[in-house]
DNA sequence: TGTACATCAGTGAACGCGCGTTCACTGATGTAC
DNA sequence: TGTACATCAGTGAACGCGCGTTCACTGATGTAC
């Protein structure tokens, strides 16, 4: 055998590079060829890692999803149990700024979600990711509002669900043109309400 | 002369093609020739009333602008003076529904908001439509929550026009698949909370 | 009234380009013996 | 220790296709005289 190069490897770099594309030009600028180039490799050998362009665009989307989870997972609600007023406030904004583009990395993971998400409209290749995300994001949100004591979690947690989509929608398009600081003011705002008569 | 033809009228028979693919296919979805098949021409004659591909996208964003003008104009702010309880939170929604998907009709409208809105990220040329329609959206939101005596209005509107997006964008996608009624429920609730210190 | 012409709606072939896919190929290296 | 081979990473040309654009063209009709 000749392998020294650790496959899942080489799909991880050719992965980043789908990602910077779909940052730079949006999904439908991903093709084999400019992601070949953009992770340095030969048209050829994309397609040795991977079966085709449908292939690769599977695996970002999973690659994607599975990076939601794991920013969701890193800030368990269980920490929320117990606060109350700004201190409850602080940390339930903190929970949900790790999905918003508040920072360069954010911003880049957040275009690439928002970005799939529409793209999941007409192309059922991305259903599955779509629907997850929005799954762990609602049951993150709901388990928050939960345990800060929130009445009718199940609709608050879907009006802060749609909050972020938003407002990250309107920080990354021209449409609304947020600058971070606006958009924290207005997340912030809409957290007091949604925690106000707590 | 030979014209009878007006024009505008076939601009317009373009265009509402143009506006078809973009629901069924999205934005790069709209190519000349599917344009010239969907709107009963040939090729040669699309390019007759339009310079081009770009021009053609131009002359829908315009339209797509103008179309969410006349629709918030529809229903003037003014006639929420005055209006307290239910019948402010009924009125307000009425006026907010204008633009939410929430019917056939309006769910192409949508559609096509949200598909150019996401386009105008990474293609200047949605630029301008995109920042007109959050700037008159704003606007709208803001006169009509001033009326109804909202406290800090130009937030209170920032949080409602975040939850028209992301509300919009989980009725039309996979990700949170919204029923009808479950957006209206979730957008009253809002209303209700953002009305809810008046 | 009749004729020539200017105007413009509409046609469709041809171009070069980037695309996804296919496939025969090279070359390096670990293993078998 | 040395040699043959199997394995697989990586290459890049070739294909047919849909694309935006260009352009020479047809044909109908209103106007000029």
């Amino acid at each position: 055998m000749p392998a020294r190069i650790d496959p899942e490897q080489r799909r991880q770099q050719v992965i980043e590079a789908a990602f910077r594309l779909v940052v730079e030009e949006g999904v439908e600028g991903v093709s084999l060829r400019k992601v070949a180039d953009e992770s340095g490799l030969n048209i050829g050998s994309v397609r040795h890692y991977f079966d085709g362009h449908s292939d690769l665009l599977s695996a970002a989307a999973e690659e994607a999803g599975d990076r939601m989870g794991r920013r969701l997972s890193a800030h368990p609600t269980e920490g929320l149990r117990g606060l109350t007023g700004e201190a409850a406030l602080d940390a339930l904004q903190a929970l949900v700024e790790t999905v918003m583009p508040i920072d360069a990395a954010r911003r880049d993971e957040a275009i690439v979600v928002v970005e799939l998400v529409m793209a999941s409209r007409t192309k059922p290749i991305f259903a599955t990711m779509s629907m997850r995300m929005a799954s762990d994001l609602g049951a993150v949100l709901r388990e928050a509002l939960d345990v800060l004591g929130v009445a009718e979690s199940d609709v608050a947690a879907a009006q802060l669900a749609a909050v972020i989509g938003g407002l990250t929608t309107d920080a990354v398009t021209p449409h609304g043109a947020l600058s971070i600081d606006r958009l924290r003011t207005v997340l912030r705002a809409h957290l007091r309400m949604l925690l106000g008569s707590v």
